[in-house]
DNA sequence: GCGACAG
DNA sequence: ATCTTGTCGC
């Protein structure tokens, strides 16, 4: 897959969710490419109707992903979201999915492999094809995300934004750390 | 049949 | 993801 969107990233939207028994909450938040600083957060609580099932991951969070993206007053021209892309037993993971039904360039991003086995050279190799590309911070397992393709970007490209958006020292790319804090801040403040 | 298995 | 104390390490 090749890049196909056109300008300048300028805001890059994160969006994760946690659970509090069955009940989803989700957070969507916009950051500054440039400056990583947060400019909007938009929440959403949902009742999860569909068990976790590896592989079928969009089945669950695709409902309170899309509720809280709609939330949004921002446009962003760019989309992460935690967990696979096309590095898919599928070949289509819960970053394919979102995207697809955004038509938004998104890049999936997972703290750890749900199929395919990591090379030496840090790409992620499965069914004889290259899906996707491991960063680590530390030379333990644990310390690495997989990187791969969601939707209109390519991953080369997707591994240098997801570079980009990482502050120092920091594994996980500013839109989705901040969106993993604050989806698990099940109190409510404005 | 057995084991693995995003969050 | 979530349940959870103390503990190892920079």
């Amino acid at each position: 897959m090749n890049d196909d969107f056109d300008g300048e990233i300028e805001l890059v939207c994160g969006v994760d969710v946690s659970y509090q028994q069955e009940i989803a909450h989700c957070s969507a938040v916009i950051v500054k490419k440039k400056t990583l600083e947060a400019v909007e957060v938009a929440r959403s609580r949902s009742i999860a109707k569909f068990p976790y099932i590896p592989g079928l991951f969009m089945l669950r969070e695709s409902n309170p992903i899309m509720h809280a993206l709609k939330l949004l007053k921002n446009p962003f021209q760019l989309l992460l979201i935690d967990g696979h892309g096309l590095l898919h037993p599928r070949r289509c993971g819960l970053a394919c999915y979102i995207g697809i039904i955004t038509n938004k360039p998104t890049i999936g991003v997972a703290k750890s492999l749900l199929c395919g086995s990591l090379q030496s050279d840090g790409f992620v190799k499965y069914n004889e094809e290259i899906l996707g590309y491991a960063i680590k911070r530390d030379t333990k397992p644990r310390k690495t995300i997989y990187v791969s393709i969601g939707h209109k970007i390519g991953l080369p490209t997707a591994v240098k934004l997801v570079r980009a958006l990482t502050k120092t020292g920091e594994l996980i790319p500013e839109p989705l750390r901040v969106a993993d804090i604050t989806s698990k801040d099940h109190g409510n403040r404005e």
